[in-house]
DNA sequence: GCATACATGTAAATGGTTACATGATTGG
DNA sequence: CCAATCATGTAACCATTTACATGTATGC
């Protein structure tokens, strides 16, 4: 941890932000809110979420309470305080931390050499492909949320461009590997 | 880590992997050669590398001799050997792990109404800012590399696609932002 | 009869990070 | 004189992951 300079986890931040919008919520809710929100860019495990929630009560960001059901386990519902409204806004508003470099894919490219032209063809396909989920994935999320809120739709867009990005590089990546290949 | 299919970490690949060019190497000089080379996308902490290494020559994949050295401390010289050799082609060969979703910038864009538009302007033209770098690195890498090898071109191009998205990206958001301000 | 939704959590592992420790030599 | 280069490592921490544990109700 570089410093601290924020009081929380980028996974904390993601909870606030999920709670800020008015409802409260379970950490089940939470969970399938991630799926159809930010989960293409952030999608923490099922046990962190249920892990971050009182420890954020803990910091007197969120308020929680139990509400006792029949027919099914308890709930514990979380709603934002006005702290945690306020830590998620100096969050927003505070330095982004540049991003450490981590692309597994890219390391594999990189020593490509050390291996048969059609493995690596290959890994590049299966590249593309996932890049084409993700674009159609993204026009769905896009075609479903119409044209409401300003700043998810920017998240979209960046998704987009990322992908279409991918799957240009992989486009001609193809095509220099599989020449590689002919010239054996 | 999800079922271990790989024997081991990206981290230890990359090392493998920057050892496979022939020479020997000492901790030291591994770190030069990460900046180098594949320092953009993959960049362990110093100290991670020295805690690699060991790791590899008791598990047979490196073999280390030690140098004494006049007027400077002793060095590690590592090599990679056969089987080092083999454990990577077959990494290279193996079926890429999607790469988890980790982007905490798009995070603070996606909450980005709750804070002010001056605010979420500044993040996102730092992230551009970002991207420029990135691309005149990227630029500066391909021409002192001139047209050698193939497939670290191949990564440089990738990112170069990367950063181009990003930045169209962050152009057009950036505008969008700013009538978002201008319309109150 | 079986999968899925509902609902919450603990335990263990891990891959990686920063901070700390040490010290000589070289070049501006 | 100061910064950078050479050179290696330990210690502490931590954010996050997977596996494990438990059980009811509903719809196909």
């Amino acid at each position: 941890m570089p410093e601290r300079t924020t009081e929380l986890t980028t996974t904390e931040y993601a909870v606030l932000g999920l709670l800020s919008h008015g409802r409260e919520r379970s950490g089940y809710d939470l969970r399938k809110a991630v799926e159809r929100s930010v989960g293409y860019f952030w999608a923490p495990a099922r046990s962190h979420i249920y892990a971050v929630l009182p420890r954020l009560v803990d910091g007197g960001f969120l308020r929680g309470r139990r509400v006792a059901q029949r027919q099914r386990p308890d709930k514990q519902l979380y709603r934002i305080t006005a702290r945690g409204r306020e830590a998620l806004r100096e969050w927003l508003e505070a330095g982004v931390m540049p991003e450490p470099p981590r692309n597994p894919f890219l390391l594999k490219v990189f020593f490509g050499s050390l291996a048969s032209p059609d493995a690596m063809l290959d890994q590049i396909r299966k590249r593309r492909a996932e890049a084409e989920r993700l674009r159609a994935e993204l026009l769905l999320l896009d075609a479903e949320a119409g044209d409401g809120e300003v700043f998810p739709a920017l998240t979209r867009r960046y998704g987009l461009e990322y992908a279409d990005a991918i799957i240009r590089w992989a486009r001609s990546a193809e095509r220099e590997v599989a020449a590689l290949k002919a010239a054996r």
